[in-house]
RNA sequence: CGGGCUGUAGCGCAGUUUGGCAGCGCGCUGCGUUCGGGACGCAGAGGUCCCGGGUUCAAAUCCCGGCAGCCCGACCA
């Protein structure tokens, strides 16, 4: 049999096998309206993993969830110059409803720090109110001239967190702890996915923030992606909001917000971050489904047996999913595998007769033969370690491919196929533009040993710059 | 908004140069044989050839006018 790849592969072209495997893993498809995303349910499922690990960081963090509405007074938006600004060749407008022309138009919400602040600002009275921390996981709609699936759509899911304090210390400190054990934790912990955590140049910030916090992850081509930010607000917000609160010492004082936020763009970081040429891997933790079990040669014993299994690894809380088809073993095969999922439990009358049943691994194709009865443990030993080692893979990969270069054309020549690192002085001096005219962008901005700087004017930096998604 | 390209079955495409039966691969449906690494046989279904106009005995094909999409140059999670 011929034996011809399904999916284009990666060295061929990076962006068709991304499309491809998409399509074939069955995880979205182009809505009806250009930069639309419908998300089928193989995708949702990822995505619902994301969002209750999310979710669940965010809680023990002290933020409580809650929703505010789609729809915004286009006034709200404009009240914060350099947010309008910054959002304003993107935003969806409402001119007509109810069958009439609206007297103030709508704005479609492209993030909801303008809503939220106008509700801080009546719910906030006083510094026992403070600090008042919430998140809601919502769409909105930014329209986008180049869309890509989970990438970049005209609309998208994420999840929006909108705090207010009463310093700037404690407003500075929480956006950190968001960044570091939210999210820095869960990309390590879940996604698997090593990440270059720093701040934003000025160039790159968030409109009307006064710091920009990301995490900066490594494609399998090379480039970065962007895949969760936290934004200090200082007190533009809290101004145009008139977000006010009386002082332990009576005096009307200015609060300090912070929003954060992480998309389902997750979903694209996490297909590009370890995908092979064989399709999706999709770390355990984070699998809709973290074994399938495939009947071969349906038979009143394999089938007894398949139920059997399957009993016992959701007893061992292992997430599963038994496959019967009718197609051919090879193709059923095939299609787990660009599926991603972890493990691949293959029961067939042949291997039944000695009591026997093989599991497969995805990430490494290793294949091991065992019995019956001790598959919930094996497969839970192997899901457990799994995480590490997949994390343990991308890490050396981010590491290999991140070159410290003193210069930048030496920069341009490393960012072919990674990241460099370079010091943040160096490219000071008309080197940021000389990058960016070969589409290299500085990703984030580091203290030498990797942890947050304050701002970008603190003194010997680094830079680690990337082509990026 | 400027430059290049493309619209034909669910998807990928050929056919357009030189007008003459609407095709191919994959997928899909039915039956049968298969199922331990992309199975096979037989039988089928599926079309506004992007839209409108024109030329012609005859248009997917030629002409005119629209529309849509893709790729490349300024923003963003």
């Amino acid at each position: 049999m011929a034996q011809q790849s399904a999916l284009t592969p990666q060295a061929e072209d990076f962006p068709r096998w991304y499309q491809d495997v998409i399509a074939k893993a069955e995880l979205a498809d182009n809505g009806p309206v250009r930069g639309t995303m419908v998300i089928r349910p193989y995708g949702y499922g990822i995505w619902e993993r994301i969002q209750a690990e999310l979710d669940q960081r965010i809680k023990a963090a002290g933020a409580k969830n809650a929703y505010f509405p789609l729809f915004i007074p286009e006034s709200y938006l404009t009240r914060e110059a350099e947010h309008v600004e910054g959002f304003s060749p993107e935003l969806a407008v409402v001119t007509h409803a109810g069958g009439s022309e609206l007297a103030e138009p709508i704005v479609v919400r492209p993030t909801s720090e303008t809503v939220i602040g106008e509700y801080m600002a009546k719910w906030v009275q006083s510094y026992r109110d403070l600090p008042l921390l919430l998140n809601q996981w919502a769409n909105v709609v930014r329209w986008e001239l180049r869309p890509r699936l989970f990438l970049r759509t005209s609309e998208f899911l994420w999840q929006e967190g909108h705090t207010a304090h009463a310093t700037r210390a404690d407003a500075t400190a929480y956006a950190q702890r968001i960044h570091l054990e939210v999210y820095r934790d869960f990309l390590l912990n879940v996604l698997a996915v090593p990440t270059y955590v720093g701040i934003k140049p000025l160039s790159e910030r968030f409109a009307g923030a006064i710091n920009t916090l990301t995490c900066e992850g490594m494609m399998r081509d090379g480039k970065a992606l962007q895949m969760a930010t936290s934004h200090e607000l200082g007190q533009n917000f809290a101004k145009a909001f008139e977000m006010y609160f009386q002082s332990d010492q009576g005096q009307q004082e200015l609060c300090w917000t912070t929003s954060w936020g992480a998309s389902t763009r997750l979903v694209g970081g996490l297909i590009m971050a370890h995908g092979d040429d064989q399709g999706l891997i999709v770390p355990p933790r984070v699998a809709p489904i973290q074994v399938v079990i495939l009947a071969i040669k349906e038979s009143p014993e394999v089938s007894a047996a398949v139920s059997q299994l399957a009993d016992e690894l959701t007893k061992a809380g292992i997430r599963i999913e038994i496959d019967r088809g009718s197609g051919s073993f090879g193709r059923r095969v095939v299609d787990w595998e660009i599926k991603g999922v972890p493990l691949r439990l293959e029961v067939g009358p042949r291997d039944l007769e000695q009591g026997k049943v093989v599991l497969a691994r995805r990430d490494s194709s290793e294949k091991q033969s065992l019995a019956l009865n001790e598959v919930a443990e094996t497969a839970a030993t192997l899901l457990a370690g799994m995480h590490d080692e997949i994390l343990h893979g991308a890490t050396l990969r981010l590491e290999a491919n991140t070159h410290s270069v003193t210069s930048v054309d030496e920069a341009i020549e490393a960012t072919a196929g990674g990241f460099a690192k370079i010091a943040w002085d160096a490219l000071k001096d008309g080197g940021e533009a000389q990058l960016r005219n070969e589409a290299i962008t500085v990703r984030c901005l580091q203290r030498r040993d990797g942890s947050l700087p304050a701002d970008e004017t603190e003194s010997d930096l680094v830079a680690i710059v990337a082509k990026s998604y």
